[in-house]
DNA sequence: TGCAAGTCAATATA
DNA sequence: TATATTGACTTGCA
């Protein structure tokens, strides 16, 4: 794996954002229920989109699907079981409870904070992103969507993740330039190659794929900091927090703590502190967004991408708790974030691998049992056929015989 | 040891 | 059928 290649989006996390901490404090600390208004303008905005080939795909295979849930702990290919069946003694192994354990810890993303300011990093960032953005992520993704691999992303975190932000936190106009913006220019990209109509997995894979190349420019733009940058959601604002045109108070994803004075836990887990904290709520606003533009049920994503339940994802997305209040919790929301940086095409590759391993599997069962069924049912029909068929045959030529005999010995005894 | 966080699986609900 | 809720459990920490 190329690590420049997979860290092209998780660099867009430095972008001149800041928490939106008053929504945060809106929740209650567990099962608050205001999903909310805020939810529904993204649902309005995914509602007012047309969905591309790749949406109707994999709503198809998605409904075709069956009752995935009761399958999502077969042994499947081995990059798809190897997310939660690598873990540690834990959950799915021998039945008891393991916090997180199919997730390894993660390296703080603050650790990069040294090289934040690294002059170097700054200028070479659009080379990095140039190459990872378009070929590398591609390779990661067609062979390690599982969870391990995703881990891994973020060991080269803390290159690639130097300077991105400088660049890029600028851009950060809005908050629905950040997370919507990024739905709404993909969208209508896919919808030029989406709109006949197609059925098949194949053909939406190969529209996504080019459509994906087609938008090439666009996820260029992307990391070089064009018009489209704002579809990145903003970055903690190392760099840029203070920019007078670009509030930080619209909903940023990702949010400097710099202002906040850090929490003891968090003094004590990083030397230079937590860099930027991930707006929960906005995270789970587009993710609930995205889940339902792709008709993506919770228990995939959750098993698929956060190897958690579709419960613990649902209450996650319904209640997301403030960053700071948030321990080990804040790894499925770092994988959130993380998802959300991915290109459309990757995100859903993992999903329809998923779904296409699935879906051999489930109709390699259907058909050995139809099968089975078929053939005895034909098979005791037949025999009985051609057992009564033959039965009827043979007694009526022994019946006969047997009578002609019989009476011609009795007619000419009796005539004697 | 008690509490909070995080999660799961079962169940309820829309 | 997908999503929301809930009770029970594990883990980590003060």
């Amino acid at each position: 794996m190329n690590p420049e290649m997979t860290m092209d989006s998780i660099g867009n996390l430095h972008g001149g954002l800041s928490h939106d901490q008053d929504l945060m404090n809106s929740h209650s600390p567990h099962h608050t229920r205001n999903a909310g208004a805020s939810l529904r303008l993204h649902q309005d905005l995914a509602a007012a989109s047309s969905r591309s080939a790749m949406v109707s795909s994999m709503a198809t295979i998605l409904d075709g699907a069956g009752d995935y849930r009761t399958e999502l702990s077969l042994p499947l290919h081995h990059a798809m079981s190897m997310p939660c069946d690598t873990s540690p003694p834990g959950m799915g192994m021998n039945g008891t409870y393991t916090t997180l354990t199919p997730l390894q810890p993660l390296p703080p993303i603050s650790t990069v904070s040294d090289k934040f300011h690294h002059p170097h990093h700054h200028h070479h960032h659009h080379h990095q992103r140039l190459s990872g953005n378009v070929s590398g992520s591609f390779t990661l993704m067609r062979d390690e969507r599982c969870l391990p691999a995703m881990n891994n992303l973020y060991s080269p975190y803390h290159k690639d993740m130097t300077g991105m932000g400088q660049s890029l936190s600028p851009l950060a106009s809005s908050p629905l330039g950040n997370g919507l913006g990024s739905i709404h220019n993909t969208q209508q990209s896919l919808h030029n190659y989406g709109t006949h109509g197609h059925d098949k997995m194949l053909s939406s894979n190969f529209d996504a794929h080019t459509a994906m190349l087609a938008r090439g420019d666009q996820h260029l733009s992307r990391g070089l900091g064009g018009p489209t940058a704002g579809m990145m959601p903003h970055l903690n604002g190392m760099h840029h927090s203070g920019h007078p045109g670009h509030p930080q108070s619209h909903g940023p994803v990702l949010a400097s703590n710099r202002d906040r004075p850090p929490s003891s836990s968090e003094q004590q887990g990083n030397n230079s502190g937590q860099l930027e904290e991930i707006n929960t709520k906005e995270v789970a606003q587009r993710i609930t967004a995205e889940l339902k533009r792709y008709s993506i049920p919770q228990a995939i994503f959750a098993q698929r991408v956060l190897c958690r339940s579709q419960g613990t994802l649902s209450d996650l997305l319904r209640n997301p708790k403030p960053w700071s209040k948030l321990k080990s919790g804040r790894e499925t929301f770092r994988r959130m974030w993380k998802w959300l940086q991915e290109p459309e095409f990757q995100r859903m590759s993992a999903l329809r691998l998923y779904l296409s391993i699935y879906l051999s599997i489930y109709l390699s069962i259907y058909l050995s049992i139809y099968l089975s069924i078929y053939l005895s049912i034909y098979l005791s029909i037949y025999l009985s056929i051609y057992l009564s068929i033959y039965l009827s045959i043979y007694l009526s030529i022994y019946l006969s015989i047997y009578l002609s005999i019989y009476l011609s010995i009795y007619l000419s005894t009796s005539h004697c």
